[in-house]
DNA sequence: TATTACCCTACTTATTTAATAGGATAAACA
DNA sequence: TGTTTATCCTATTAAATAAGTAGGGTAATA
């Protein structure tokens, strides 16, 4: 299951993505369009920011921005800075891999060659899905 | 990501599958085979046997086997008794549907868009997927 | 009738998720 | 320069879920 975490902050990266440009946007300005805690929302920015999607600036006339076009933003990273591995068990994962205490050999393993069909699918789409894919329409 | 139930029951029914017949098998063989703790196990096996994937036989010689051929089992089946819901947001799910609670307008959520993707893809793998595979090599 | 092995409910512990609180810091502007 | 604005950041907490544990009950076999 998708954390909270997750589809605020893909909301919040949509709706900067849609004002085009680079102004900033207050917190409290996405956190009532999009119906999100403004408390909870500014954490999520914070890591968007500290992983180098978004900047901000502070003051009267700060808020966040994207820091690079929609376009080259792929899900793939979104998803990897806010939820954490794309796959379903550790042992799969091209990017947060561990091994699992249980089994002798992963590669005998039966859970993990499904496991292995389902990352690769899933990867595809969020490689083939940019932030400017979600911002249309 | 999968939990270890999910893990754990789908090894325990590779492992039954595994048997060709309908010979029942005792908790404790596949907990010693696949390295999972006995008691977590038989709590697992009996929601499969309420679910109709396992059957059981009391006493001695007794324990589980599989109610129908591996072949007829689809992972599908086996993925929404042991973990729920296939989709990663409750709003894109077919079998355990919810709206989101801050979404207006669900059809233009991006998420939701962007979700229905991976869903319809993990789906084609599970539906394609049978018990069987797994059993194979 | 003794043994075996599943049946079943309840409980406990650990981890993760989803917030919330509250002050610190920096920028803008009068 | 001082006030306002808005982000920065750490710590805490509450709720939910996951993972495992305990222990007696029930049915089948020999």
């Amino acid at each position: 299951m998708l954390s909270k975490k997750t589809k605020y902050g893909i909301k919040a990266l949509t709706y900067l993505g849609r004002q085009g440009n680079k102004i900033p946007v207050q917190i409290a300005t996405i956190s009532k369009s999009e119906n999100i805690s403004l408390k909870f929302l500014e954490s999520i920015l914070l890591t968007l920011r500290k992983n180098g999607i978004l900047a901000s600036k502070k003051g009267k006339g700060g808020g966040y921005y994207l820091l690079k076009e929609p376009s080259e933003i792929p899900m793939t990273s979104i998803m990897r800075i806010l939820e954490g591995p794309i796959s379903m068990v550790p042992c799969v994962s091209l990017n947060f891999y561990e091994k699992c205490d249980d089994c002798p050999d992963e590669t005998a393993c039966a859970v993990h060659k499904l496991m292995i069909q389902v990352r690769d699918n899933t990867l595809k789409i969020f490689r083939n899905t940019s932030l400017a894919d979600l911002c249309k329409n």
